[in-house]
DNA sequence: GCGGCTATTGTGGATATCCGCAGAGTCGGC
DNA sequence: GCCGACTCTGCGGATATCCACAATAGCCGC
C-alpha cells in the first residue's frame, strides 16, 4: 500500500489523523503546510492526498490547482471545517476525488483513503505501461513511425507502399521493424497495443 | 440543439428560467414536478436536466437516482436554494454535471447548459454507433464469436484452430463470415472496432 | 574517410490468408 | 420428412505476409 498525505497546518489534527491510519495500517507522511508538501512532491510521489482547505500561506485550493498544473495525477480528499457548496463543486469538478467536511466519520473517511490509494496504485499501473509503450515508440524511425500508422489504419502494404510511393518491398522492412522494435508479432497485437486493449 | 427539460414546482421559476433560455435559442420544455418528468421520461429522451432539488413530493434527488436506475445518461445541473455540502458532493460524485446555487449568475447558467446539451448529444453519436456494432455483433453465431475473439486477440488461424479442436478450412470459414457481418475487409479493422478506435 | 544509422529496392522462397467449389452431419421448425 | 441454419472439412489456387540474402545511397559523427 502506498501512502496518505495529510497537508495540514494544526499539528494536533495530523497527529490524530496519523493515529487514525497507521491504526488501520494505512502508512502516513504528515505536512505542515501546502508549500512544504508542492515543495517536495515529485512526478512520482505516489499515494493519495488529504487536503485541508483553510491553512496559514497557501490554501488547499491553492494547492490542489498547482499540483495539477505540474501534471499531478494522485487522488486527492479536501477535508474541511467551514463547508461551503461553491467551493466543493468547483474542487470535485476539477478533479478532487472527494470533499468531506468536519466532523467526519472516521471509519467512511478511512474507507475512502483506502479506495484513493488503490485507485493511484491502479492508475500508476497504467501509466508504467504507457511509459515502456512511449520509450518503445520513441526509438521508431519517421519512416517506421508512418509505415506504423497506416499498418494500424488497416492498410494492406500494396497500398501503403502506393501511398507513401515507395516499393512493397520497403514497407515490408519497415514494417517487421515496427513490429520488432514494438515486440509484437503481428498487426493485431500493435493495433491492441496502440488502442490502448490490454 | 435539443432540449433543456427544467423541473421545478415553482411555476415563477419555470418561467423565469423558460424565458432566459429561450431568449438565448435554447429549446426548453418545463415539468411542473419530478413524477411528471419521470414518468414521461423514455431511454430515447435526449438534452440535458435542469433541476430543483427541494420539491413538493419527490425531491430532485431522488428523481436523479431513480433516472439512474433506468439507465439514464442525460447530464444533470442541480439548482438549489439552500446550499448543503453533503448533499452536493455526493450528487457529483454519482455523476451529477454540476450543482448551482441560487442566487446564479444567467449567463454562467446558461453556458453551463449549452456545455451539458453538447456532452448529451456527442454521448447519443457514440452510443448510437455503439448500438449500431451491438446489432452486428448480435447476428454473429457462437462459433463465429468465439473465432473473432481469438482473431481480435492476435492469433494466427493455425492456432485458433489448435484452440478450438478444428480445422484450420473451418476457422477460414467463420473468420471471413464473421468479416462479413461485421463489414470489414481486414483483422485490424475489426480489431479497432471492438476497440472503440475510429 | 570509415563506420553506423536510415531508407531504399530486388530475388526467391516459406507461410498465412482469402475464397470458390463441393460435400457432409446436426438440429429445430413447419 | 424436408428445409434452413449452423458447423465442419477438403482441395486448389490467388494474394498477402514474413524473411534471409544482397546491394545502393545519403547523412552524420568520430
Amino acid at each position: 500500500m502506498t501512502t496518505l498525505h495529510i497537508v495540514d497546518d494544526d499539528e494536533a489534527i495530523r497527529d490524530a489523523l496519523g493515529w487514525l491510519f497507521q491504526s488501520r495500517n494505512v502508512p502516513v507522511v504528515g505536512w505542515p503546510s501546502a508549500e512544504a508538501f508542492l515543495e517536495s512532491w515529485r512526478p512520482d510521489t505516489a499515494g493519495c492526498l488529504l487536503l485541508d482547505i483553510r491553512m496559514e500561506g497557501m490554501s488547499g485550493l491553492e494547492l490542489f490547482d498547482r499540483l495539477l498544473a505540474k501534471g499531478c495525477r494522485m487522488p486527492v480528499i479536501f477535508l474541511t471545517g467551514h463547508g461551503d457548496v461553491p467551493i466543493a463543486v468547483g474542487a470535485l469538478k476539477k478533479g478532487a476525488r472527494d470533499f468531506v467536511e468536519k466532523p467526519f466519520n472516521d471509519n467512511e473517511l478511512v474507507d475512502r483513503v483506502i479506495d484513493a490509494l488503490a485507485v493511484d496504485a491502479e492508475q500508476r499501473e497504467r501509466e508504467a505501461g504507457q511509459a515502456g509503450l512511449a520509450a518503445r515508440l520513441s526509438t521508431l524511425t519517421q519512416r517506421e513511425r508512418q509505415v506504423m500508422e497506416l499498418v494500424v489504419a488497416g492498410r494492406l502494404n500494396k497500398v501503403i507502399a502506393d501511398e507513401l510511393g515507395i516499393s512493397m518491398r520497403t514497407v515490408e522492412v519497415h514494417r517487421s521493424h515496427v513490429f520488432e522494435k514494438m515486440r509484437v508479432k503481428t498487426a493485431v497485437e500493435l493495433t491492441r497495443l496502440l488502442s490502448g486493449a490490454s
